[in-house]
Order: structure tokens, then C-alpha cells, then sequence
RNA sequence: GCGCCUGUAGCUCAGCGGAAGAGCAACGGCCUUCUAAGCCGUGGGUCGGAGGUUCGAAUCCUCCCAGGCGCACCA
């Protein structure tokens, strides 16, 4: 582990003193030490040794190492350990050092990583549901980088099937003063689409990418499925494929598929290539571009296609490992108690624009990412702007701007020893202990995938702030320095929580 | 029928092998001091149910119940 984790370093020599892993957590009682490890109970059986005898053995060998203040054996046989004041200050020290790149990842291999998100046909706005995409897979995204790797961000969408014909024959349908075919696009953007003569398709997906550029997500390229479509005779001979039906058949089920699936429409059907012709060209142009791996961020009602996608590395002789598809359950709408679906067709949907316009950026942001990816998400569209008043992302960019006000009123710094003279307060220690919590707490939302991670450590970030704001003074008194170097370092961790969730942190509140 | 996901405080949800949590809602306190969008306190839970694994299970395994989403020559 790098020396900028102190927390991992002091595992590591603690690791060394006692001849053995050693672990630390914090526990979540106060009374059982800054940290503990159950390496004793973890340990025991293959010692063959009773977990409390082996626990005073640890305990004995820790005591020693630099930092401990004291150990205590505690329950089944864990141990307990309090850190010296002088340890934490000079973890602090080191946070401080690291400035915003506190946390960054030093991964063992440096991947090249594509992300695609969002991806929703350009026959509408983007509605809420796909705002959930793009802040899901950005933050993943932005959590990659943060962890060391080098990302991409792809948008791919579909210029040439079924769906696109409805559109375009809807907003013909309004230009000649008609409705909508029943299966059509039935939305008011429809209309307006309408009102000038030129292609809707590239009008709707600058507003696509306007809308997402103002949602903070923003892509390095675009994939179209029409371009994709053209190269697929180089493809189609790599896959094994056979015809049945008049059709052309990928073998997917010989790979762990469900089933086999058509590659080119039977004649009869109009001959056309499926989106999954197109998904096997996409795919093989992914990691043709040299990506060690492409992650697909899809919604839960896609879970279905996660087979095919590593049937169809596969067949095309990859390695699926190199293939990653991350799931989001929906997004619900209620109104006044109402269930609501979400239809573009019908239009029955709140748009992207009118959320953030309803509830601002950034609470629509830390909304749709707050919540695990395997959580369906329920909003209330009545209450969304009332709830937003009270979203915690707030609480949280209040103590970053609070800090800024601090740190405006402060005079140059000095290089003073940070060491107080006074034992540090509780308020002070437990700050510390959590900013130091922050490169594990990273590293694991990105090994989970998980996102809604930041959040929740972000807003306990906030709550050890505000408590220790609202005890202590930080101007003018006499650990002026280290309370200084404590809040710059809390004003760094907090800013880098809400960008790797794509929350502006504000100077002024 | 098969597959994926979910069931934790009144509500919305974290936690996913180590000693049950947050926000909102309810009630009661705290601003001559760096931002009260803040702080402190009170009440509130057989972690869907039943078995099993483990020194230890909300967390892992099996079954059951309830809900969501899928199972196209649509995307």
C-alpha cells in the first residue's frame, strides 16, 4: 500500500511487529478504540490457539510499534488500539501534502477504459430515466480516473432502425397538420420539431447533448449504429454464423446465451440487419481501439442482454473479462401517490431539463447517484422540489463553503509545528479519522461500482465537520495551525466527494 | 415457467462476515464569537419468514412469502 494511505501504512507496520496480517476498522463505539482489528479471531484456527490468548500476543507486540498509545483486549478477542495525538497529527500532515489528490489510486496495471453510458435514442429529450445512466456511469467514470485509470466516454446511439423511422414519420405526421401514427412519438417537443423544416434527428441530439452537458455528463465521442452497420461483412465471418429461416444466425446459446439470435432479418422480414449485428460491430470496434476494457452501463430492463454481450466477445475471440456491464434498476415516477410510467411515446415523462430546472443541478445529480445501482428509485414529482430544500447535498456543500470562509479570513500561512500543545479534542481526532478514511472508502466504491458510497461517506465528511466547527475556533486560537491544516484538508476531501459525483463545491453559500 | 434485482426506524434509504446507522417526519433545547443551509438532546427496529454454515449473520447458502424488471427477425 502507498505511503499516502497512513491508515494503510500503519497496517502495514503493524502487519510487521506481529508477524501477521493486520486489518484495522474503525469501530463504531467510541469506547473501543480509535481502531480495532479481529486479526486474533481470524487467526486462531489455524493456530490452533485460543482467539483471547492470541489477542494478548498481538496486543503485546503492538504496543510497542510507533503511534500506539495503548491496547486493550476486548469481546471474543478483538483488539483495540488508541493512537497517540502526535501519530494523527502527522497523518494530517500528510493529507494535507496530497492537497486534492489525496486518495488517487496507484492501480498495479493502468487500464485504458471505455465507458458508454447513456445512449438513449435521439427521438426525445432526455427524460429523467436516462439522467440516471449518465450520473450512475459518470460517476463511475469519474471514479475510475480517481483510481488511476484512463477513461473514455461514449455515447452510442441508434440513427437507423425501427424506432428512428416512427420518429421522423411522427413529426412528418405533425408538419402535415396530422397526428402521430398510434405507435409513434405523441410528445409536445414533437410539435415543435415540427414547426421547422429541417432533419429532427441532429436537432434532437445537440439538445441531447446540451441537456447532458448541463447534467456535468460529457462525452469524448459518439458511436452511430448506421456506421457500425456498414462494416459488418468484415465481422460476420468471424462468428460462425448459420442460416436458418431465411435468417442469419449468431450461435450465442454455444457461449452461454439464452438462446441464438438473428443477425440479419429474414427477406421476408425486410432482410435489414438486427441491433445485434450492430452490437457485435460495436463491440469488436471497442476493443479494436485498443480499450483493456469497455463497460457497458445499462438499465435493469437490459439485464438480459449481459449474456449476449459476453457470448458475443466470445465469438469474436475475446477475452469477456474484458467486457463489463453494469446494471441500474429504474427509475419510478409517482405523482400525488400515483404510480406514472415512463413513455416517450406517449410523453408521459419528466424531462431532464425540467427536473434540474425543478430541483437544480446538483440535487438532481446526488438524487439519481445517492441510491445503490441495484435500488429501484422512487421520485415523487410533486415533492421533488420541496424535497430538494432539504437534500443532504446541501449539508454538505455548506460545511465546504463554510471552510472557504475560514480559510478567506486567514492570514498567510505559517510554517508552524501543526502538534498542538494541548491534547487534540475528540471532535478533532474523530475528523481526522474520517478524512483518513477516504482512500479506502474510494477504492472501494470503485471495486464495487458502486458510487452511492461517496455520498454517504461525504455527508459523515459534513456531520464531523459541523460538530467540530461548531466547538472549536479555528482563527485565532492557539492551534490556529493545525486546526487550520485540518479544515484545508476537509475542505479538500469534500470537494473531492462531490466532484467524483459531479457536485459543485461552492465558496459561498 | 425461467432469469436478474429488491424487502433494515412512520417515510426515503446506507451498511453486504465482526460489537444495528443516516436523512426526512415528531418533540425539546442552543445564535453579542470564522456562514443557524448549523449544533445538542428525546422517542422510534423480532434487519420479509423459516432453516443452515460460522466463535460471530442484516451481511454467506437453501427454501418460502411479497414487490419490480426482463425472457422478439423492437432497441
Amino acid at each position: 500500500m502507498p505511503a499516502a494511505d497512513p491508515v494503510a501504512r500503519l497496517a502495514a507496520e503493524l502487519s510487521d511487529a506481529v508477524g501477521a496480517p493486520i486489518e484495522l476498522e474503525r469501530p463504531g463505539d467510541p469506547a473501543h478504540g480509535d481502531y480495532a482489528t479481529n486479526a486474533a479471531l481470524r487467526l486462531a484456527p489455524e493456530r490452533r490457539q485460543s482467539p483471547r490468548e492470541l489477542a494478548e500476543e498481538i496486543a503485546a507486540s503492538m504496543a510497542s510499534a510507533p503511534g500506539v498509545e495503548r491496547t486493550e483486549i476486548a469481546g471474543p478477542g478483538f483488539v483495540n488500539l488508541w493512537l497517540t495525538d502526535a501519530w494523527l497529527v502527522d497523518a494530517l500532515a500528510a493529507i494535507v501534502e496530497r492537497g486534492r489528490d489525496f486518495g488517487v489510486g496507484e492501480p498495479a496495471r493502468r487500464e485504458r477504459i471505455q465507458v458508454e453510458m447513456v445512449s438513449a435514442n435521439p427521438t426525445g429529450p432526455i427524460t429523467v430515466a436516462a439522467a440516471r445512466n449518465g450520473a450512475y456511469g459518470d460517476s463511475v467514470a469519474r471514479l475510475l480516473e480517481f483510481a488511476g485509470h484512463q477513461v473514455e466516454r461514449e455515447y452510442y446511439y441508434n440513427d437507423s432502425g425501427t424506432q428512428m423511422e416512427k420518429f421522423r414519420a411522427s413529426v412528418e405526421a405533425r408538419r402535415r397538420g396530422e397526428e402521430p401514427p398510434e405507435d409513434g412519438y405523441h410528445g409536445a417537443y414533437v410539435e415543435e420539431l415540427a414547426a421547422s423544416d429541417e432533419d429532427p434527428v441532429p436537432r434532437m441530439l445537440e439538445q441531447v447533448e446540451r441537456t447532458l452537458d448541463r447534467f456535468r455528463v460529457h462525452f469524448d465521442s459518439w458511436a452511430l449504429q448506421s456506421e457500425l452497420e456498414g462494416r459488418l461483412d468484415e465481422f460476420l465471418p468471424r462468428l460462425d454464423t448459420y442460416e436458418k429461416d431465411g435468417a442469419i444466425w449468431a450461435p450465442s446459446s454455444k457461449y452461454g446465451d439464452d438462446d441464438d439470435r438473428v443477425l440479419v432479418r429474414s427477406p421476408e422480414r425486410g432482410g435489414g440487419p438486427t441491433y445485434r449485428a450492430a452490437d457485435v460491430v460495436y463491440l469488436a470496434h471497442k476493443l479494436e481501439r485498443s480499450f483493456d476494457r469497455a463497460v457497458y452501463v445499462l438499465g435493469a430492463d437490459h439485464h438480459g442482454t449481459r449474456r449476449w454481450y459476453a457470448a458475443v466477445a466470445q465469438m469474436l475471440g475475446y477475452d469477456p473479462a474484458r467486457i463489463e456491464v453494469l446494471l441500474y434498476q429504474l427509475v419510478h415516477l409517482t405523482s400525488g401517490g400515483e404510480q406514472r410510467t415512463m413513455s416517450k411515446r406517449r410523453g408521459d415523462v419528466v424531462f431532464l431539463d425540467d427536473f434540474m430546472d425543478e430541483v437544480g443541478v446538483d440535487a438532481a445529480r446526488w438524487y439519481l447517484v445517492n441510491r445503490g445501482p441495484d435500488q429501484t428509485i422512487e421520485i415523487d414529482v410533486d415533492l421533488a422540489a420541496e424535497r430538494s430544500q432539504k437534500n443532504p447535498v446541501y449539508y454538505v456543500q455548506y460545511a465546504h463553503a463554510r471552510i472557504a470562509g475560514i480559510l478567506r479570513n486567514a492570514s498567510a500561512e505559517q510554517n508552524d509545528d501543526l502538534l498542538p500543545s494541548e491534547p487534540l479534542a475528540p471532535e478533532e481526532r474523530d475528523l481526522i479519522k474520517r478524512l483518513l478514511e477516504f482512500p479506502a472508502t474510494a477504492a472501494e466504491a470503485t471495486e464495487r461500482r458502486g458510487p452511492q458510497g461517496i455520498p454517504v461517506y461525504a455527508i459523515r465528511v459534513a456531520d464531523d465537520f459541523h460538530r467540530f466547527y461548531h466547538e472549536h475556533r479555528v482563527l485565532g486560537s492557539n492551534a490556529e495551525a493545525f486546526r487550520l491544516a485540518l479544515v484545508r484538508a476537509t475542505q479538500n476531501v469534500i470537494a473531492r466527494c462531490l466532484d467524483l459525483v459531479g457536485v459543485e463545491a461552492p465558496e459561498r453559500m
